[in-house]
DNA sequence: CATGAATGAGAGTTCATTCAT
DNA sequence: GATGAATGAACTCTCATTCAT
């Protein structure tokens, strides 16, 4: 009987942990959903912590309880959402006939995910420099994370002849910014409804072919 | 010569008016210099008044004789940066057998400007958004000038063969989000000193032929 | 006992939040108290609040979670002050034999409150006007509020031939004048205690009465 | 011919002293109309010294030049003013058959100065405390001049009959408190021209009569 | 004498973070 | 764990006064 009733106790305060662990899941989510409303409204300056609170329904304490500060949810927030990027991103082999479609979709791909969260990659794209030391290193990181994929794709490419052999680090780069200044432009501030997939063949083409009449 | 003795007088008037105008445009000169070393270093938000007017060796005061307040020393700098970046962009005749050598010269010229100012054009780039309502109008506006300028040069070569019929909206934002990325990355991140010309020539080579091997 | 346990849990939870509760309204009052004491000595304008916080033993941030500004803390005090002396003020049926009794009972229950309260009632009455819009226009109307009480009993009294007619507008403005100035100067000025009750007949009997020898 | 050379300088400096005595003078006095004119629009805090050199279209410096600061010159005009008050009081002889005619004219003198001049009379009433350390003073003494002459008149009064025996201190105090306070009103707030002579004999009236019924 | 550029102390207010309960 | 009251450094901006020219 002492054990059953241990075995009970042990049950209990299993389910207890677990149900507590749970919660914590679920309070550190929500944070994370208020913030990247919140963020994504006012841009990383003009929203304060109390905004965030308020959006999750949380207190003040609860808030730096699960976050070290303002600055580490965004950073949460960015590394998550360059992750599911990354995700989103297959590797093509070069060979393949049907390469240039492969990289396409890839790029449908990633304009998509941006679209879909159009309010948080505005932000991604747009708060650039000076928020905060830690939240402008973390954004260095990421570009040049993302530079580096694509350089080591113009790489592959130029050794399989699917792409002319250029300057990798210069063309990466530009791609890069031709890619966030025409998905900002597109989410931010044009009113009428982008088509994504023609938007991402529009941007390929021009990268492949160029200006110059053929 | 009472009449000398005015002149005389008349002549050391003007000239201490003169030597106070004078002045007043240099310590005008000398806070818009701080000022654009202070956002350049530390970005919009993170600079304050209180170091600019350190960087300026100037008291508080004289900081709000000579400027409005933060944004509207700001936006002084990113207008005159702004003019001079259009005057250094002449206009080229689609139809000049030299055409293209001549937008080469163009962007060269833009570079250089920005390598030139790269405190400035950093700040000018990178400065994003939220801000300031002022502030974020504004760089609104110059995006739009720019834009539209592009825009006319796409349709204007269009229309003379120059280049390929496109989507002058989409092209022009893309250009200018290289141009931007491109220039940030080799102006405030890379330490290796930047060969100017070649890499407009390689920016031009790049939106001109596009990646597909020939 | 689960429940036993629980209730006292309940209990010691809601002891908690009462203490919490109660002393958030301590502190209020320890604030508004300072900034009567500094308003009444320094004048509204002359008063920062540096000095109500320092004497309130409160920091800034805090101030600022009470009350939303300087302003605001005056505005209640005014508030909170014409209240209670409202509330001194007791009907006075004109019909009744000793209605010159109670109006006298009346004026002696003001006149003991403004003693009372007299950094207060200083405040109150000497700050006069072009402090800040809210507060100006907030005096204005605690003063129309008081001249239209007495211009209410003012042709009551006449109706039941208590008083004789008169102009009630300007006479009313007048009792009011005569009020403030005798009461601002007994509480600021006079070093002597003053005899409140007999303050008050005196007004009373010179207001009655008149100046004219019988 | 020395002589008259000598003379004829003296002449032409006296004549340049002259002048310039003769400008010092208007230039002191423009400042102090421009100053009573911001003073009376604004009051006293809301007016800054830029407020009245920008009105008296005179340099910063100058005003300095001319008076100690911003305290000095509301100091002078208070008391220039009050010098005006002073004056259009005439000494009454109690005895006189018509003393009492001649008191009403005093207080209609004063109330149409009062009207002629009611910018400034309101600001010198209603301003009542906390502005400088100097105006606070200085204010306090007129009050104590103002009140001593009626306290004199008032004691006067009794010995030759002309009025009931009364506590002269606080029934003075009571009548400028009754006059300041119906002259604001009527100046400042009722848009309603006032009748000037009228509001003076119904003061009068109220204080020598009372509100009881004959 | 006259000027106006320069000053700086001080104003009110915000907000990320801490910590006793 | 959870709370929210408390903190204070930092912010932008004002304005009476000074003083070199």
């Amino acid at each position: 009987m002492a054990q059953v009733s241990l075995a009970y106790k042990a049950d209990r305060r299993d389910g207890r942990v677990i149900r507590a662990e749970r919660r914590r899941i679920e309070r550190r989510a929500a944070i994370l959903r208020a913030a990247e409303s919140v963020f994504a409204t006012r841009g990383y300056h003009a929203a304060s912590v109390d905004h965030v609170i308020k959006a999750a329904g949380v207190s003040r304490g609860t808030f730096y309880l699960y976050f070290e500060g303002k600055s580490h949810v965004f950073l949460e927030l960015l590394d998550s959402f360059s992750s599911r990027l990354m995700a989103a991103i297959e590797v093509v082999d070069a060979s393949a006939p049907d390469a240039w479609l492969r990289v396409l979709t890839n790029l449908q791909r990633v304009v998509r995910l941006l679209v879909e969260n159009r309010a948080l990659a505005a932000v991604l794209f747009r708060s650039a420099v000076g928020l905060d030391a830690n939240v402008d290193e973390r954004l260095d990181r990421l570009h040049d994370h993302w530079r580096n994929m694509l350089i080591g794709a113009l790489e592959n490419g130029a050794e399989r002849g699917m792409v002319r052999p250029v300057n990798a680090y210069l063309v990466a780069t530009a791609l890069i910014g031709s890619i966030k200044e025409t998905l900002v432009e597109a989410l931010v501030k044009s009113d009428r409804t982008v088509n994504i997939d023609e938007l991402a063949r529009a941007l390929m083409e021009l990268h492949l072919s160029g200006l110059r009449p053929r």
